[in-house]
DNA sequence: CTGAAAGCGCTTACAG
DNA sequence: CTGAAAGCGCTTACAG
């Protein structure tokens, strides 16, 4: 390469990594890019970070759970937003432990966890000079600076505000049956609780809602001896399988149970009835975490918390 | 590291890669594991790669479209399996040519496209000793070879089956309007048309459903007026939006109109009328990609195309 | 059975 | 404005 351009490899450096306050003839700039054309060079990474023992990329650790579209999204603005600040994100699925191996592999720049993180894989990381942006608190309290959780007790508030500005003074709670889901629907319960007690209004009844029509149907008729008239669902599924042990009852939405879900899935309009639900503005989520990113390299342009709402409600039908 | 163990780099290698054909002593042996725990040492796999010219990594680059459920099992399906094999995967999101630098980045050992393929960039990759796994053929006769394509024939075919067995004999397909799942709907639709020819039944009547539900009304109507009885979805989503469309003109599956779908995702269960669907293995499209990705490495213990039936059908009501 | 040495392809002080 | 040289941390012939 820099033999094909008549210059030295350090030369070659400089021009391909743009180095501030290197003078370079414009003219020893053309050829190497003319080199560089010509052969199709590519500059080899792994080189790279040897020797800057950096990368340019920023992992990103995903929980083992069920994914839905809305985790999706994020992925995949995230990785738009990252990559006009030149780093590339490439997503793992976290399965225990074995990950360890990958960031030492990636040497990343940054590694995100929307997975719970152990204390000790997080020294070890930090200890290699990797920045880990943790996404995932399990407590409420440490959710605060975090604009995940803060998004997730945000989606819970959401839901049950409408649900009481709709004139329901007595709420229930359909919660998922997947342990892997725990942490976020706490999160999210949280947001309701905490509305609830805003409100001046009951706390929410909480209960399982699995993926059994006929247990769903039970629960709908619980909640109704008790006094409960609309329910917050985690998601769209929880609130799906609700809806549809209702319809097995003839019960209806809302006019016997206000129903409102979670994440608007694109079927969301297609139930029945039409679902209202609450929808996560998943750019400003990646936003934040962009920037959490960033702002270890350029602490300048970037500054606290994203502005913006971090979720609406999308009012059909069930409640 | 070497330092610490009282040994060479060289003897530190060896017993790291379990070299065959070295004898270490076993004290050795035990002295460097003893310094590796001591230490926490990990390898840098920037070096490792540099030196060998190609790292532990798989890539899976994912098209840019709607990724359902179903795609994102079969991520963590094949992360799963290579893992095993000491391969790490690695997935990103397609997004037009940016990623040239990523596979630079990584210099992974594999790439398996589930995107479509450009010539250019294919012989790139190639050209740096990548083995490019192209599981995403455009055109069906490339598919014979091909797992993936091959499932998604199949999966047409199963639906067209499973309605010319419940006595239909004139039959519609309803395609989503989004054009990047074209490529895929054509496959399923081939499949379709193939079993269509076998049965010696009409050719299916394809009409684009989008996620109107008012034009899916039009369209259930025209399809009836057409003598279509009943209509495979290009997938659930497709296929709830029908169902809407049809009971918002009381018209009732599988009785007017029988619908089959794609996926099972979580909510098929819960539709109105419970969605009959058709559930596609993935686990045997994971095996086939990881088998194309470990032929070239370990040719003897894996072998051609990966046994067992690729889809079957939920049978639920609405066909 | 073990080690000294070369070299993978970069970046970056440093010297001109 | 440009280049010679060191060194990032490995692997692997090669020599003992």
């Amino acid at each position: 390469m820099a033999r094909e351009a008549g210059v030295s490899q350090t030369t070659v450096s400089y021009v391909l990594n743009d180095v501030p306050h290197q003078k370079i003839a414009a003219e020893t700039r053309y050829r190497i890019h003319a080199a560089v054309a010509k052969l199709g060079y590519t500059p080899s990474a792994a080189a790279r970070a040897l020797r800057k023992g950096q990368s340019d990329i920023v992992l990103l650790l995903l929980a083992d759970m069920p994914l839905g579209h809305t985790a999706i999204e994020l992925v995949e603005q995230l990785t738009r937003i990252l990559r006009q600040q030149g780093l590339s994100v490439v997503t793992r699925i976290e399965d225990g432990g074995a990950n360890d191996s990958l960031w030492a592999d990636l040497a990343p720049r940054a590694v995100v966890m929307l997975a719970p993180v152990q204390a000790g894989r997080r020294k070890r990381m930090e200890a290699a000079g990797i920045q880990v942006i943790n996404a995932w608190r399990r407590k409420p309290e440490d959710a605060a600076h975090d604009t995940l959780a803060h998004s997730q007790h945000r989606v819970g508030e959401v839901q049950a505000r409408h649900l009481a500005a709709t004139g329901h003074r007595h709420i229930g709670y359909a919660a998922p049956t997947d342990p892997r889901l725990a942490d976020f629907c706490e999160l999210r319960l949280q947001g309701v609780r905490q509305a609830c007690r805003e409100l001046g209004i009951d706390p929410p009844v909480v209960r399982e809602v699995g993926s059994d029509r006929d247990l769903a149907t039970d629960i709908a008729h619980e909640w109704r001896t008790e006094g409960v008239t609309a329910v917050c669902a985690f998601n769209d599924e929880v609130a799906f399988a609700l809806l549809a042990g209702m319809r097995a009852a003839d019960l209806e939405a809302p006019g016997d149970l206000a129903v409102i879900g979670v994440d608007d899935i694109p079927v969301a309009q297609f139930a029945e009835p039409p679902l209202t639900t609450v929808d996560q503005h998943i750019g400003v989520v990646a936003a934040g975490l962009a920037q959490a990113v960033l702002r270890r390299q350029d602490p300048p342009e970037v500054s606290g918390q994203p502005r913006g709402e971090l979720a609406t409600v999308v009012v059909r039908q069930s409640a």
